[in-house]
DNA sequence: AATGAATGAGTATTCATTCAT
DNA sequence: TATGAATGAATACTCATTCAT
């Protein structure tokens, strides 16, 4: 009977965009339903609340990210081919699922402490994980700085790279990869002139 | 006796603070009273209203960045100098006015759009001409390096820089000179060991 | 002490031009403080509560108004000449009292179910009373036409007679006498040229 | 099975009759959603506002009122029969419109003032155009008396006209047109017996 | 799959009134 | 007499959600 390919994501796309456009909480069901073409209750018929949706972008997200995260940390490369690929993927993620990492930058601080939502600070550890350790093994196999405070500079590189969200755009002059390589020369060489 | 050294403030300080916690629009005016101590409707013999609120604040903490970076500005530093002076000026600006800060943050992006709000718009502009036009020197005088992409790197600096509210504490274990120094090591040095 | 020589009827009187330009319901005692040149709880060191304003300024000018009807029909006239003298009595009482009138005319409907305000429903039955007996007289007595209908020459007129409130100004070109006067001949000989 | 043959009026219905009997601002929604037997939030459904409620009622009323003053206009009557033909379409209209008319009664004269409702000021002018031009021909032409004051006798004509809706009733024992008759009688030939 | 209509819990705001000073 | 600050009840309006069709 459904032939529908895939309606859900179609809707699921929608909201997405609405949600980082305007804030989850700012978004009425109204709107998505409008962006979409139909009326608000009919939403109800594809999913059980305004939560869910969120939860399944975010969910979707992060499985997909993780998946990648997963395969650099698994392909034993050094501490700065490490930090490369991390922050190389981040900017492509950004570049696949624009919306949903808008939405995680934004809304993840007061979700994460709702137990439906836990799956974010699960996420948000492993995360801390991956880069404080590859960060700490730089500085101790000579790769990094020694006079680095490991911690500030995770803050620090976390927090640009997920903002970038805000941003990007698909159709800019700069590929993910640009973008990443402009970043990356930032942090690891600097911009000083050297002398 | 109490010489009312500005209920206004005070007020204005907890007000600050639920916005900055939970954002502007999840934040009810119930939640501030309670803060307060005192009951919903009486906020509004102080203010006209929830956005007038959230107006003064925001006002407040421009005008006094402002005061701080027209200083920098005018004090005659080369490049390089003047984007550690406003780095450290915005550090020191999150640890005075840290709610302001991260409310700006979260919602200027979307208030910008409202006529009450144009002034939001205006700082940006300002603030990219300094920080964009400071980059571009740097690269003519030969302080930074010919391959910067500047546009990218003052995006990627402006982030950094406001997001640290986020995660600044101000009773943490670093003084937001302390930050700025670590944060300046990092963009203009880089992290990688020179060899 | 209290040298006022009425400050109490002050502000009866600034209260009455506000109920009437805006409707009591519509008027806030802060409006009428305003117009005072006090702050709205100072109001209440005159006055009990809004509606007891309301309720001096209605039943003084029915004080009024019943002290000069009962000296008309208790003089003796005939049916034409006591509906003469009642005319020009009320225009004059529009004149003397306008803003109470005008009130009146608009609340007086929903305020006489209020017990407080019982008053006016027993004024009105007097009034009734007052005019529709001088114009059955009339009839009877061959002054008025005998194919009239009394009642509803009773509303007609009544409600001529206080609408008149709503754009009669005391600086108008025209005495209460003279309104009176051609609001008579309009009524008693027709506007149609007699042929 | 039931062709909804227009919730929309229906409540309209309900509410007009509300703002008739309590006045515009003492009408809560509550008060109408109670009238129409549902809950106060669901009237949102079918309207914007409270006040698109009554802008609707209004402006349908006043439509009507012209549609059926223009073709009289139009007629070619002389100035006595547009004058009994414009009293006895007036009677009419609060015959059909009872509740609207009280309403605009009561209401017009501070709703003229906001923009949305501009139409009551047009309708105003037209409204004194159509009577005061058709009295200043009566005279002109010899059907009404030479020393009438036509503005005094065209406020005196428009009041009493309208505040008739205030006690109207269409169960009533007088039909609008017997109303009609027994007013023009009463301003065109005058109540005093001729002698 | 989708609509039309309704619910009910909330949300900002208003306002008459109180009261210590 | 008047002020400044607060109360508490009400008010228009919003919105996620439900459900019969």
């Amino acid at each position: 009977m459904s032939q529908t390919p895939d309606r859900r994501e179609e809707l699921l796309a929608t909201a997405a965009e609405v949600f980082a456009a305007q804030g989850y909480n700012a978004t009425t069901v109204r709107k998505i339903a409008d962006a979409a073409g139909m009326l608000a209750g009919s939403l109800y018929y594809h999913f059980d609340s305004k939560e869910s949706m969120l939860d399944e972008i975010l969910s979707t997200f992060l499985d997909d990210l993780w998946a990648r995260y997963d395969a650099v940390l698994a392909a034993g490369l050094g501490p700065r081919e490490t930090i490369e690929a991390l922050v190389t993927e981040s900017f492509r993620e950004i570049d696949r699922h624009r919306a949903a990492v808008a939405i995680y930058q934004k809304e993840s601080k007061h979700l994460r402490t709702r137990p439906r939502f836990g799956y974010l600070a699960d996420s948000q550890q492993k995360f801390e994980k991956a880069w404080l350790g590859t960060l700490e093994r730089g500085v101790a196999e000579r790769a990094f700085r020694a006079d680095l405070d490991v911690r500030l500079t995770y803050r620090f590189v976390r927090d640009t790279v997920w903002v970038a969200a805000s941003w990007y755009r698909p159709e800019g002059q700069h590929s993910p990869e640009e973008i990443a390589r402009q970043y990356l020369s930032m942090v690891l060489e600097g911009i000083a002139l050297r002398t």
